[in-house]
RNA sequence: GGCCCCCUGGUGGAAUAGGUAGACGCGAUGGACUCAAAAUCCAUUGUCUGAUGAGGACGUGUCGGUUCGAGUCCGACGGGGGCCACCA
């Protein structure tokens, strides 16, 4: 075999290892003398199989920004770490008999290994993996301060259980009431849960996406998951009794029209309301309702069932008696459990009501003989709103409930606390103690963190009993300085809870004394960039915010949004235009390509291949085209006398190529468009073919545009350019832009919008000389011939349109 | 069902503010180099038509609109993707 010139294995292991060995990429984050910037990727979570393609996609482009700005003089923090609690890790280690802790530590030095040999410049000394007691101490330490703040609660919550497989499933894990393994019977049941009220941030969450540069689609999606909707709680009287109920609609407008109510099964006041006659029929449906789980209930939603309780309400606004029903069609989580039902202009009410054989009472004109209208138009049958639109009946409306004291304004939102506990070993301990009279104590902060008790067994437990509970006596049992006895909570923490604040560790990952310095934390957040996948809009991303304002309220943070700027990269599929997945064997491992092309041209590939957001395909064809435009690259200073030369001579040929690619580099890489920036290298290196020599400065620019996407190879040529100093502190190469004002112009001369002809001008050519010579083009002037000239549209430097009849 | 996004050559994708559609790459074809091949370098490459030329017509999912001019703006439809899904 002939040797290879582009010897990437060679250059690749000398400087991965130069970087790690001299701490190439260290960020002193006390060094406040130049500006900050601080770029983040979603860490990863350390899975058994290593590395996909997917990670070094949102990883490169993020490293590209790291290199540009630290060349351009910041202080960059660009930090990695590991995402490693969880039920995967947990559920692989019952299945190979080996301790969860050993085998995170195994994948974290795999992944490690597999990330340094991508070249990304993370300053390692800022590693942190959520499963240190170092760290979790502080996850701790926040937990502690939202108990204290009573925004952690413990509650008896429904849950779907499986009483066959002794567990506990997600509402995804259960289909038509039965688990999706085995086809066991599922039951809702309440259990003991810790709950996180997010809630309780729900407005600000809300209200503060505005101040977010993030993609439109996850603000979209955030803003839809808080659910913000504004309307009316009106109450109603039950008939022949002191009892009465709440209902929340955003339709307020078609009172008037409400012809029943409806309670949700779970709603207090069924048990309490129904009649004697109806008792028996009633409980039947609400044990059913109840124990069917919220997908099975979702699932039918075709049939609208529900059952008379026996007894009527008064419609506060007309008077009316109308029926109170009990039906599953209505949430008891969502509001206040309860709705006035409008079958006339609710399509689910509609639904309801012919089934029931209810009357309809059509408060808005329109066509109401096959379904509900529900559009705007003008009000009927409804006294003093009668002639009003939506908008003013539900002023009118509103005003009148307000002034029968029958009704107020609210606001309601979607967005449920959050389940904070699992029955899992795999997670930070919870820090509280549950003393004899089952009061909640907070662990005192200095006896933090409580650490995850080392343990032989720790398989779920039966009937959803954490692992926790087998747990050594001398770590379960506490007595309290008065004496008295107390147990340790042992429930864990979901997955999530590491993610939420490990951006702010980083700045200070050593810290023992706080979560982090607080100097350091007022300089560095919040976080410049941070990159990673869509698949966390309304998980990590919503979860994190919240903690960040908690953290913003109690005066540790100093900013009340975590992440100014976020971008997703778009998965990776494979090259038939697939998912990636071993069952159809289109996966692509890194570490093969490394091998075979070397992570450059990974790198360049996955840059280069489309835009940073979108789905793209993989493309051996593509990877070979990165590889060989790196050797073209690599030419210039491996074989310079093939075609390639440097010249300490500036023939002026190339100024300006080269000063439109640093230009457009500079501004696509800073706008993530990798994928421009690319190709206007890959031009400007055409050009240097073409013109058979380079200006040697202009190449180092164009290394150093370079070396932020191929890092090895770059970093190898500057080192063979002579230059002893390492790339990455050398200073960002600048454009001049008198040489990109060319002298002549193209101007496009069409007719009646019709391209016939492209002139060379002076630019500073007038409308009547580009006129007169548009004129004289043969090009042009067949099509005005016999013409009348009714126009002519002049845009200096780009088109001449002339228009005839 | 609701909301959001997307649709450009054989192919991945370019195209500030509406102003030469198809940059750059892949693939393909031809040439140079070579005993030959690979690699490399150079050239051509939207479709139809014209003669292999000059040229012409058409062309950004479909139909319509606004405009001197539309891939770009507006409306309807078709296809694909994402998120939420009885939220009153």
């Amino acid at each position: 075999m002939l040797p290879m010139s582009y010897d990437f294995i060679n250059i690749e292991k000398k400087w991965a290892s130069y970087w790690v060995d001299n701490a190439t990429f260290y960020c002193d984050t006390h060094d406040f003398s130049k500006p900050k910037y601080y770029i983040l990727d979603m860490f990863p979570y350390p899975s058994a199989q290593g590395l996909h393609v997917g990670h070094p996609e949102g990883y490169t482009a993020t490293d590209i920004l790291a290199r540009m700005k630290r060349m351009q003089g910041y202080n960059v923090l660009h930090p990695m770490g590991w995402d490693a609690f969880g039920l995967p890790a947990e559920q692989f280690a019952i299945k190979k008999n080996e301790h969860p802790e050993k085998f995170t530590r195994a994948n974290i030095a795999n992944f490690k290994k597999q990330i340094q040999a991508l070249g990304f410049s993370y300053d390692w000394s800022k590693e942190l993996a959520t499963v240190d007691p170092s760290y979790y101490k502080w996850t701790q330490w926040i937990f502690l301060q939202m108990f204290k703040h009573d925004l952690a609660y413990c509650a008896n919550i429904p849950v779907n259980y499986c009483p066959e497989l002794g567990t506990v499933l997600a509402n995804e894990e259960v289909i038509d009431g039965k688990s999706e393994r085995g086809g066991f019977p599922v039951i809702r049941m309440p259990m003991r849960q810790w709950m996180l009220k997010i809630t309780a941030y729900a407005d600000k969450l809300d209200r503060d996406l505005v101040k977010l540069d993030w993609p439109k689609s996850t603000l979209e999606m955030q803003k839809n998951w808080i659910g913000r909707s504004e309307g009316v709680a009106i109450t109603f009287k039950i008939k022949n009794s002191e009892a009465s109920f709440e209902v929340f609609t955003t339709r307020v407008d078609t009172l008037f029209g409400c012809t029943y109510c409806c309670l949700a099964p779970e709603h207090p006041l069924v048990e309490k309301l129904v009649s004697s006659k109806q008792k028996e029929a009633v409980e039947a449906y609400v044990k059913e309702a109840t124990t069917k789980s919220d997908l099975t209930r979702t699932s039918t939603n075709k049939d609208k069932t529900g059952v008379y309780l026996g007894v009527e309400a008064i419609n506060p606004i007309n008077g009316k008696e109308i029926p109170v029903y009990v039906a599953d069609y209505v949430l008891g989580s969502y509001g206040s459990g309860a709705v006035m039902a409008v079958p006339a202009h609710d399509e689910r009410d509609y639904a309801f009501a012919k089934k029931h054989g209810l009357p309809i009472v059509q408060v808005l004109e329109g066509d109401i003989s096959e379904q509900a209208m529900v559009e705007d138009g003008k009000h009927i049958n409804s006294e003093f709103a009668d002639g009003l639109n939506i908008a003013e009946a539900k002023v009118a409306i509103t005003k009148k409930l307000v002034e029968i004291n029958a009704g107020k304004r609210v606001v309601n939102y979607k967005l449920r606390d959050w389940v904070f506990s699992r029955q899992r070993y795999w997670g930070e301990p919870i820090p509280v103690l549950e003393k004899e009279d089952g009061t909640f104590l907070p662990v005192d902060e200095s006896q933090l963190p409580v650490v995850l008790p080392n343990m032989d067994e720790y398989k779920p437990g039966k009937a959803g009993r954490p692992p926790l509970e087998e747990a050594p006596s001398s770590w379960l049992n506490v007595t309290l300085p008065d004496g008295s006895a107390a147990k340790r909570e042992t429930n864990t923490m979901p997955q999530w809870a590491g993610s939420c604040w490990y951006y702010i560790r980083y700045i200070d990952p050593k810290n023992d004394n706080a979560l982090c310095d607080e100097a350091l934390l007022k300089h560095w957040l919040p976080v410049d960039l941070y990159v990673g996948g869509s698949e966390h809009a309304v998980l990590h991303l919503l979860y994190a915010r919240f903690w960040h304002k908690f953290l913003y309220d109690i005066g540790v943070v100093n900013c009340d949004e975590p992440f100014q700027k976020l971008y997703h990269q778009g998965m990776i599929l494979g090259e038939n235009g697939e998912k990636m997945s071993k069952s159809r064997g289109n996966v692509v491992n890194p570490d093969d390509i490394i091998l075979s092309h070397g992570a450059d041209s990974l790198r360049l590939f996955e840059m280069f291949a489309g835009p940073l957001n979108e789905v793209k395909p993989w493309s051996t064809n593509g990877l070979d085209g990165a590889k060989r435009f790196i050797e073209r690259v690599y030419r210039f200073v491996d074989e310079p006398s093939v075609n390639a030369k440097l010249s300490e001579d500036n023939d002026g040929k190339l100024d300006y190529a080269y000063n439109f690619m640093v230009k457009k580099v500079t501004s696509d890489y800073d706008d993530l468009a990798f994928n421009t920036a690319i190709s206007a290298m890959m031009v400007f290196i055409n050009e240097c073919y073409k013109a058979d020599k380079v200006y040697l400065p202009y190449f180092e620019g164009f290394v150093k545009c370079f070396s932020c996407v191929c890092p090895f190879v770059g970093e190898e040529m500057w080192a063979r350019l002579g230059h002893k100093e390492i790339l990455a502190y050398q200073s960002w190469p600048t454009y001049d832009e008198s040489k990109l004002v060319l002298a002549k112009v193209k101007i496009t001369v069409s007719v009646n919008g019709k391209m016939r002809d492209v002139l060379e001008v002076s630019k500073d050519a007038t409308q009547e000389e580009v006129q007169a010579m548009a004129f004289k083009s043969n090009k042009v002037s067949p099509f005005l011939e016999g013409k009348e000239i009714k126009k002519i549209i002049y845009v200096p430097g780009r088109i001449l349109n002339i228009v005839v009849a």
